[in-house]
DNA sequence: CGGGATTTTGTGCGTCCGGTCAAAAAGTCG
DNA sequence: CGACTTTTTGACCGGACGCACAAAATCCCG
């Protein structure tokens, strides 16, 4: 790689982590190349040397953001009662208030956003979506697994299955929950599932 | 009401009926006036005069997804045992085959859809989509009351905290769907939470 | 200190978007 | 038959969009 050019005059890890932010609040379609450019302090074509079109800058955010999601949750569930975590995985879906900034507050979940407006038609968000899923259920059936083992969760159904449950659990509430819901009401649901994982 | 006047060539309700296949199969933001033109052989104009705006017409297109859904939903649990019923509209989430067509598959709830894609910016979106949550959880609590009642659901949990959880799951359900799924392995996380609510 | 490599900057381009409008057409009613 | 009302038709608008490009700027390396 040749080490020679005119540096970058901007952080591109810091602009990734900003576009995420417009792309996590407004959506894709609805972030505007402009509004990028205007948010992150740089030239239209700046961005596109550095990051590609608008739709791989968008997927590299989604990235960023299933990379972060995951990190988190690996750590949550590698030791210690798994209910109690899982419990908190439901009942803050995508921690959301850590990244809230002035570009305003992002709701729901990222990959799920991004389910619902890319994936039909973008066959790269697809796979994305796609691997996060997968990686979701493979982490949490892995940490069901001990848990079974440990006499903390029921064997009435497979790792697997709960797995999966818990998936479309907190894909729902985090979608549910950006138009508005109430938050006892919810948390008696997750709690309602959480019990009914217990042995 | 003035009875007179150019009649309308095209069936206003067909119409609808078409244009929310076409929302439903690709969203709001990636349908343009023009597809929605061609898709139903009618003249700009004519829509707008019929319809409003792009905005108002999608709405209505929500509205009556939305009608047809909880209509059958009504039906589905209105007799008989309340657990298989259930699981046939987790199971099933939109009953997206009956509506396939020409125009593309539709994917996923539309009401999940809308979520997605409006409600951060739409007050109108919002306001549907959460009188059609609240409409959702309140016929749901109701049939569950009922099997609770009759001893065939679980008293661990409320009717409404069941129903809630039941919105999350189907919600989380039909989306995580559009990203394709092992089917065997949702049937199985549907059959572990039906399981979960058997007293 | 100079040549090559890379990024920045700002402008400009073609396209498609949602929406409007005026005139023609097609009915109803007196 | 003629006035009135509504819909149809198809052209048209301003604007925003994603993207490309050329020239200037900046740094590395020899």
């Amino acid at each position: 790689m040749a080490r020679t050019g005119r540096p970058r005059a901007f952080d591109k890890d810091q602009a990734l982590e900003r576009a995420l932010l417009l792309f996590w609040s407004r959506g894709y379609g609805a972030t505007s190349v402009q509004d990028l450019v205007d948010a992150l302090a740089l030239e239209r074509g700046s961005l596109y040397g550095a990051f590609g079109d608008k739709r791989h800058f968008y997927l590299a955010a989604v990235q960023l953001y299933w990379d972060t999601y995951e990190r988190r949750l690996v750590t949550a569930l590698e030791d210690g009662p798994v209910l109690p975590a899982l419990r908190e995985v439901l009942a803050n879906p995508a921690r959301a208030q850590e990244y809230a900034s002035d570009v305003g507050v992002p709701q729901g979940c990222m990959i799920g956003n991004t389910t619902a407006e890319l994936v039909p038609q973008d066959a790269d968000a697809r796979e994305v979506v796609a691997r996060s899923h997968a990686r979701f259920t493979q982490i949490v059936a892995d940490a069901l697994r001990r848990a079974q083992a440990d006499g903390e969760v029921t064997q009435d159904a497979t790792p697997e299955a709960q797995a999966q449950l818990l998936l479309f659990t907190v894909q729902g509430l985090s979608l549910v929950s950006r138009a508005g819901l109430d938050t006892a009401t919810a948390l008696a649901a997750v709690d309602a599932l959480i019990d009914a994982l217990r042995a």
